[in-house]
DNA sequence: CGAGACTGAATGAAGGTTCAGTCAGGGGGG
DNA sequence: CCCCCCTGACTGAACCTTCATTCAGTCTCG
């Protein structure tokens, strides 16, 4: 075995690789297993020696990445005591991943959202792990006396979660491809101060303190 | 003519509905013309008397619907002063509407981001409307003080525009459709005053205060 | 030579769209 | 007043394209 230039799962790999160009570029249901092929330099028949069919492809696509993302977003946390640096940290990855591969980007925007079936199959994996990190950030933060007691870490989360994703999709959509790690700081300034002014600090500061984005050097 | 029980319009109002219902449930690319025919009780080349093809039949929906929409809201909001007010009754609009019909919610939340061609087309309208209101209502926040001056209004308005989303999205996937309206409080209540608990509050308000939500009686 | 990886033309199903026909109403002529 | 024909909305079976998937065969390595 191994025909091909390097070791075992290249070929593999390859699919996977053209899979994502494809998806990305045609959609899911756009898409030709044909296609795919062409891309990966690899007849057709060859797609179902390593994959059961077109869903099981496209499941296989989203699964890997999104544990690796996951996995990873939980290492990084362990490391870190607080949770807005975790929250920093999480969001920085997830706009810098994506940002990094583009075509990655556009299948997980769009094609994760394809139909209720994919939705719920992932939505139930790699997703909800995902919403329940930042819940459990959330939780922390309330539980360090970071943040605000009153929050429901619930729906923060899926505010946390939605915020990034709709970041991510106007980015995709954009035709002039614009910074995305760039939009970290802006991002975690609504999340972690609101859009209200606090009646406290109705009177302080005054000056174009444009700064207050660098929250992470101030207190702790 | 008008050979059917009602007036003219009739026909091609029941295509539009149980075109929603039938994309609700099977999505886009599963739903059958046939299927929408069946619903509308009308034959299939009846349809083709509507609307141009199925993707033509899809965009009506959305962007009527999305239209009528984005009209209320602006209407609304031209009776309010306050920002506050305004966004609470933009959105507390927004899940109602969902909530009120769970199938175009489906297709909306999942349907419209079916591709990028579908995705573009009414990003590029209604939506863009939508998220422009956001930003206005911002930005008129911010020049009226009651708004953090350091907000950047467009990502601000994505902030939000992805929070609502998401809420939709986990509310559509849930197989226990629970209240939708309720969560504009809390939804409310993270936007406003952001996850962090101010320096100035540190202190302060002690007792179990999960009243903050019932902001707009407070001041103003 | 055998095993297994790989190929790609052939297959068969699916489903959007078409279009030759049906039918109900209405108007005009007998 | 009745009948007949015309109009055009409506019908739905058939068409035809478009793929996902298969499998009989080829190729290569050990």
């Amino acid at each position: 075995m191994a025909r091909g230039e390097q070791g075992k799962g290249a070929k593999r790999k390859a699919i996977l690789e053209a899979a994502v160009r494809v998806f990305a570029e045609k959609g899911y249901f756009g898409a030709r297993m044909r296609d795919v092929a062409a891309v990966a330099q690899v007849a057709d028949g060859t797609l179902y020696l390593y994959f059961d069919s077109k869903e099981d492809l496209l499941t296989a696509v989203l699964e890997e990445h999104a544990q690796a993302f996951v996995e990873r977003a939980r290492r990084d946390c362990a490391q870190l005591s607080d949770p807005r640096h975790m929250l920093q940290t999480v969001l920085e990855r997830h706009l810098a991943s994506l940002e990094a591969n583009r075509a990655l980007a556009t299948v997980f925007q769009i094609e994760l959202r394809h139909s209720r079936k994919f939705l719920r199959r992932i939505a139930k994996g790699q997703v909800s792990q995902y919403l329940q990190l930042l819940q459990e950030i959330v939780g922390s933060g309330v539980s360090q006396g970071v943040f605000r007691r009153e929050l429901d870490p619930k729906v923060a989360a899926r505010v946390i979660f939605g915020a990034v994703d709709e970041l991510v999709t106007a980015w995709i959509l954009a035709q002039k491809p614009s910074g995305l790690k760039e939009q970290v700081a802006p991002l975690l300034d609504v999340l972690f101060y609101g859009l209200c002014r606090t009646t406290n600090q109705e009177v302080q500061e005054k000056g174009g303190n444009h700064e207050r984005t660098n929250h992470l050097t101030g207190s702790l």
